[in-house]
RNA sequence: GGGCUCGUGGUCUAGGGGUUAUGACGUCGCCUUCACAUGGCGAAGAUCGCCGGUUCAAUUCCGGCCGAGCCCA
C-alpha cells in the first residue's frame, strides 16, 4: 500500500479549544469582520435587515435566550449566504426600572432619596459593566452582529427617535394626555401597563358585610376591600337573577363614615356579577378592580379617587384618611365588627395583581398620564399583520388573542428616572406646552427647549409658532419630569435598525424590516407595541417575518427560574471542554438534586443542537448531556470526512466538472443536489431545522458511510474524478452549513480550499444541473439509494455473519440488477467473488 | 375561571386518514483497527396521553377529559 500525504486538516479531531482558537482569530480582525459581517446598504444587495431583540442586561445571560439568539444568527447568516445584504445589528436595551432596582439595592438607598443627575449616573455605569459581559457572550455563541454599529436604548441618538416619535404622535392626536383609571404600583411610585401586572397567590380575608337599604330591608355584600366602600359608586346584581330584582333602583346606605360624598348608593343591574359569588350583589368601587373601573364606565358614574400616589386612604375615607391601604383594611374591618355590620370573615386564597417587577399589589387609581391610544386602530392594525408571515404560523394566535383583549389605551407615562425623558415643557397657564424638534433629544427636567421647538395649544394641538419668538408669552415654563415607558423605546427598534429619521434613504428600501425574531413570551408586549407603532406612525405592517421561538426549558421540561434552582448558566456550558475542563451542572429536578456532567460542548455544538434539536416555536429542553451525547459526535463525524478528503489533492479548478465521473459519482451528486435543493429551500423559508436536519442526515450518511467506502480504492488510486467529486462536495456543503458551525465550517473551508465558507455570498449552484432533483436522471439515480444501501448493509451484515473482515473476500452476493452500472465498483469495494 | 399551544419507544424528535410509524440519544450483542471506538453492523424497545364520535379505515379529523407550557381574567 502506497503512503498517503498528509492531510492538510493537521488536527485529529474537532476540540473546544481549536474553536476557540479560531473564534478568537475570527473576532480579532476588525477589518477583516466587518468586511464579512458589516452591513453595507450601498452594495447593490436586496436588503434584509434583522430586528434582533435587544437584551436587557442584568447579570447573567438566561442560556435559553441565548440558544434564541444563536438561531437568529442562523438566519442571519443563511440569508448572507443566499446573497442579501443582511443588516444583524447588536443592540442593548438598558432603560427601565431593573437597573434602578439594582442601584438601589447596591447603594441600600431608594431612588428617590438621590440627586436625580447623581442617580442617572450612577444606573449608567452599573449598567454598562453588565453591558459588557453580554457582548462577551454573544461573541462566544458567535453572533455575527455588526458590532461597530452598537445602538443603546439610553443613548442620545436612541432615545431621540422616541421623543420625535411621541412628538409626531402628540401632534396627531394619537397621543394624549387623560385622567384616567391607571394601575399604580404606590410602592414604587409609578404607573404601569396592563401588560406588567401579573398575578400572585396570597391569602386574603373575605367580609360578608350587611348593607341596609333606604326602606330598612337588609342585604350582604362579600367583598375583599372593606377599606373601599368610600369609593363605592353603585352595588350591582345580575340581571337574571330573581333573588335581587326587586332591589333594582333602591338606594342602599353605605356601612362605614365617608366624607364630602353622598352617602348612598343606587342598586343596578349588570351583567358582570357572578350571582354564585358570596350573596350575589357585588359593590363597585373606584377602583378595586378591573371589572370596576369597567362598570364605571359603562354606566357612566363619576370615580371617587380613595387611593393618593402613596398608597394612603384620601379624604374621601372620612375617619380612614390617611392609613395606608392595608391598615385601613384592618381598620375597617373592625369598624364595621363594632357597627355589628360585620357578618363573617371567611380566610381564602386568592390572586392579587401585582406589579411584574416590583411585586408589590397594585392599586387603580385616577392619574393624569400620557396615552398612545390604541382602540380605534385594531381593525387596521388586523389588517397589516394578515401581510406578515409567521414563523410558525400557529403563533400568530398569540398576538391575535392578546389583540383581542384590548379594550383600554396604552399608558405610556411612568414615574421613573432611568428611562427616555417625555419631551416636553408646560407654560405657566399650563395650556400651552413646548416639543423639541425632530431629531433632538432633550431632558426637560434640567434642561430648556432647544432651538426649532414648537410651541402647541396643550388640548387642540395647533401649531401657535416657534419657542423663540413666544417665549415671553408662556411665562414660566415647567419641564415635564415623567419618563416614558420602556415599551416605548423597545417598540421603536424595528425603525431604528432600518434607518427611521437617521438614514431616509435606507429606510425607503429597509422597511418593513425584514424580520422580527423574538421569544413567545413577548409577544403581548414587544410584538405588539412595535406593529401598533407601525400602524400609527406610518400605516404599515412592521415586518415580513415574525420568528417566534419557544421558551428553554429545564431538563424536565419546566420553565428555568431562580425559584426552582433549576437553571443553568450560558456561558458553562459554552465553555464546557475548553482547556481539558469538564462540565458538570447541579440542578433541582423533581425528586431532588441531579449531578449532569459533560465533556465538551462549546458553541458550535450548542448551535447544532439547538437548529437540529427543536422546530421553531416548541418549547426546548436544555440538558448539557444530551446535547453532547447527540451532537458532538456529528461534529467529529463531519470533521473526520473533511479530514480524510483532505489528504486528496484539491482540484485545480472546482467549478468545471471532470469528463469521465463514475457512476457512483453521478449517484452521489445526485443525492447532494437533492438534498442542497432541500436545504436551499429551507434557508430560504427561514427552517433552520429542516436545513440543519437535511445536512447532517447527508453529511453523516449517505455520504461517509456509502460513497467514501464505495470510492476508497479510487481515491487511493489517484482518481481525479472521485477526488473532485469529493472536494465539490465537502466545499459546498460547508458553505451550506456555515450558518449553523461558522467557526468549524471556516476553520476546515479556509484550510482546505483556501476560502473561508463564512465568505460564500451566494448560495452554491448544483455542479450538474441535468442531475437536479426533477430531472428524470436525478430521480432515476436517487431511487437507486435504498437498493444501495440495502445492497452495501447486507453485505457488511452477511460478512458479520460469516466471521470475516470487511477487507475479505465474499462469494454468493450476487449484485442486485438495478444496481448494474456500480456492479465494479462494488465487487471492489466488497471484495466480491 | 377563560383562551391558545403542546402530549408519538426509557429520553428527545419526524410525520401524517389506509399494508411492518421517522430519526437521534441511551440500552444490549457483535465487528474493526490503512479517515473516524467521539467508529461500523445489528437487536430489543411505542396499544402514537385517556374516553367517545365521524369514517369501510384514525395515532392522524371532531368533541370531552387528564397532564404540561404560555397568556389572560
Amino acid at each position: 500500500m502506497r503512503h498517503m500525504p498528509d492531510p492538510k486538516l493537521p488536527e485529529k479531531r474537532w476540540s473546544i479549544d481549536l474553536e476557540k482558537s479560531i473564534q478568537e482569530e475570527h473576532y480579532a480582525d476588525k477589518n477583516l469582520y466587518n468586511r464579512r459581517y458589516a452591513f453595507n446598504p450601498e452594495s447593490g444587495k436586496e436588503l434584509f435587515v434583522v430586528d434582533t431583540p435587544p437584551p436587557y442586561p442584568s447579570g447573567t445571560w438566561h442560556i435559553g435566550a441565548v440558544a434564541q439568539y444563536s438561531m437568529i444568527d442562523v438566519i442571519a447568516r443563511s440569508q448572507r449566504l443566499l446573497g442579501k445584504e443582511v443588516f444583524f445589528p447588536w443592540g442593548v436595551d438598558r432603560n427601565g426600572i431593573n437597573i434602578e432596582f439594582t442601584v438601589e439595592k447596591n447603594t441600600k438607598r431608594k431612588m428617590k432619596t438621590y440627586e436625580r443627575a447623581e442617580f442617572l449616573k450612577l444606573c449608567e455605569s452599573t449598567i454598562e459593566t453588565f453591558t459588557q459581559a453580554m457582548r462577551d457572550t454573544a461573541r462566544r455563541v458567535g453572533l455575527s452582529c455588526d458590532f461597530d454599529r452598537e445602538y443603546l436604548t439610553d443613548a442620545p441618538d436612541y432615545r431621540s427617535v422616541t421623543q420625535s416619535i411621541f412628538v409626531e404622535l402628540f401632534k396627531k392626536g394619537d397621543i394624549v394626555e387623560d385622567l384616567r383609571p391607571n394601575i399604580y404600583d404606590p410602592v414604587e411610585g409609578t404607573t404601569i401597563a396592563d401588560a406588567e401586572v401579573e398575578r400572585l397567590p396570597r391569602k386574603t380575608k373575605l367580609v360578608d358585610v350587611r348593607w341596609v337599604c333606604e326602606d330598612g330591608e337588609e342585604l350582604v355584600i362579600s367583598t375583599t376591600r372593606p377599606e373601599m366602600i368610600c369609593a363605592c359608586g353603585v352595588v350591582v346584581v345580575h340581571p337574571d337573577d330573581e333573588r335581587y330584582r326587586h332591589l333594582v333602583g333602591k338606594s342602599v346606605h353605605l356601612p362605614l363614615e365617608t366624607a364630602g360624598r353622598s352617602t348612598t348608593v343606587p342598586v343596578m343591574q349588570h351583567p358582570s356579577v357572578k350571582s354564585e359569588f358570596g350573596s350575589g350583589i357585588l359593590m363597585v368601587c373606584s377602583f378595586g378592580d378591573q371589572n370596576d373601573v369597567a362598570v364605571f364606565r359603562e354606566l357612566g358614574l363619576t370615580p371617587f379617587q380613595a387611593i393618593d400616589l402613596d398608597g394612603n386612604m384620601t379624604e374621601v375615607a372620612g375617619p380612614l384618611q390617611g392609613l395606608s391601604v392595608l391598615e385601613a383594611r384592618k381598620q375597617a374591618t373592625l369598624m364595621l365588627e363594632q357597627q355589628g355590620a360585620l357578618v363573617q370573615v371567611v380566610e381564602r386564597e386568592q390572586e392579587i395583581p401585582v406589579s411584574e417587577r416590583g411585586k408589590n399589589p397594585v392599586e387603580i387609581i385616577l392619574l393624569k398620564e400620557w396615552y398612545v391610544r390604541q382602540t380605534h386602530i385594531q381593525d387596521r392594525m388586523r389588517e397589516l399583520i394578515e401581510d406578515i408571515t409567521f414563523h410558525p404560523p400557529r403563533n400568530r394566535q398569540f398576538l391575535i388573542d392578546w389583540m383581542d383583549n384590548i379594550s383600554i389605551d396604552w399608558p405610556i407615562s411612568r414615574r421613573r428616572w432611568y428611562h427616555t425623558e417625555i419631551p416636553i415643557w408646560y407654560s405657566e397657564d399650563e395650556r400651552r406646552v413646548v416639543v423639541p424638534p425632530a431629531g433632538s433629544y432633550v431632558q426637560p427636567w434640567r434642561d430648556s427647549p432647544p432651538d426649532g421647538s414648537r410651541v402647541l395649544d396643550r388640548i387642540t394641538r395647533e401649531d401657535l409658532g416657534s419657542f423663540e419668538e413666544l417665549k415671553s408669552s408662556l411665562g414660566t415654563i415647567t419641564g415635564e419630569e415623567k419618563v416614558f415607558d420602556t415599551w416605548m423605546d423597545s417598540s421603536n427598534s424595528n425603525l431604528f435598525v432600518s434607518g427611521y429619521l437617521n438614514h431616509p434613504d435606507v429606510f425607503e428600501r429597509a422597511f418593513p424590516t425584514a424580520l422580527r425574531p423574538q421569544g413567545k413570551e413577548i409577544v403581548r408586549t414587544w410584538l405588539y407595541y412595535t406593529l401598533l407603532k407601525s400602524t400609527l406612525v406610518l400605516d404599515q405592517p412592521g415586518f415580513q417575518h415574525v420568528w417566534i421561538d419557544g421558551l428553554g426549558m429545564d431538563p424536565w421540561g419546566r420553565k428555568m427560574s431562580k425559584s426552582l434552582g433549576n437553571g443553568i448558566d450560558a456561558d458553562s456550558v459554552l465553555e464546557c471542554g475548553a482547556g481539558g475542563r469538564t462540565g458538570s451542572w447541579k440542578v433541582k429536578g423533581p425528586d431532588g438534586s441531579v449531578s449532569l456532567q459533560a465533556n465538551k460542548i462549546g458553541s458550535e455544538c450548542f448551535r447544532l443542537w439547538k437548529a437540529c434539536d427543536a422546530q421553531v416555536g416548541d418549547d426546548f429542553q436544555i440538558n448539557p448531556e444530551e446535547i453532547e451525547k447527540k451532537y458532538f459526535g456529528v461534529l467529529t463525524k463531519l470533521f473526520n470526512v473533511a479530514r480524510f478528503a483532505s489528504q486528496f489533492e484539491v482540484p485545480e479548478n472546482l467549478e468545471v466538472v471532470p469528463a469521465e465521473l463514475a457512476p457512483e459519482d453521478m449517484w452521489i451528486l445526485a443525492e447532494f443536489q437533492s438534498t442542497m435543493d432541500h436545504v436551499r429551500m429551507a434557508w430560504e423559508n427561514l427552517d433552520i431545522y429542516t436545513a440543519t436536519q437535511a445536512l447532517k442526515t447527508f453529511g453523516t450518511g449517505l455520504l461517509p458511510s456509502h460513497y467514501l467506502e464505495m470510492v476508497k480504492s479510487r481515491l487511493y488510486d489517484d482518481d481525479k474524478a472521485a477526488a473532485w467529486t469529493l472536494h465539490r462536495i465537502v466545499r459546498d456543503f460547508m458553505s451550506a452549513f456555515s450558518p449553523v458551525c461558522p467557526f468549524f465550517t471556516h476553520h476546515v473551508s479556509a484550510t482546505v480550499y483556501g476560502a473561508s465558507a463564512v465568505e460564500v455570498d451566494a448560495f452554491p449552484s448544483p455542479p450538474l444541473p441535468e442531475l437536479n432533483p426533477g430531472t428524470d436522471e436525478g430521480r432515476r439515480l436517487c431511487s437507486l439509494s435504498t437498493t444501495l444501501q440495502d445492497f452495501n448493509g447486507r453485505t457488511w451484515a452477511a460478512k458479520k455473519e460469516a466471521g470475516i473482515s470487511l477487507n475479505q473476500p465474499i462469494e454468493n452476493m450476487p449484485i442486485p440488477d438495478e444496481l448494474g452500472e456500480f456492479s465494479a465498483t462494488l465487487t471492489r469495494m466488497h471484495h466480491l467473488v
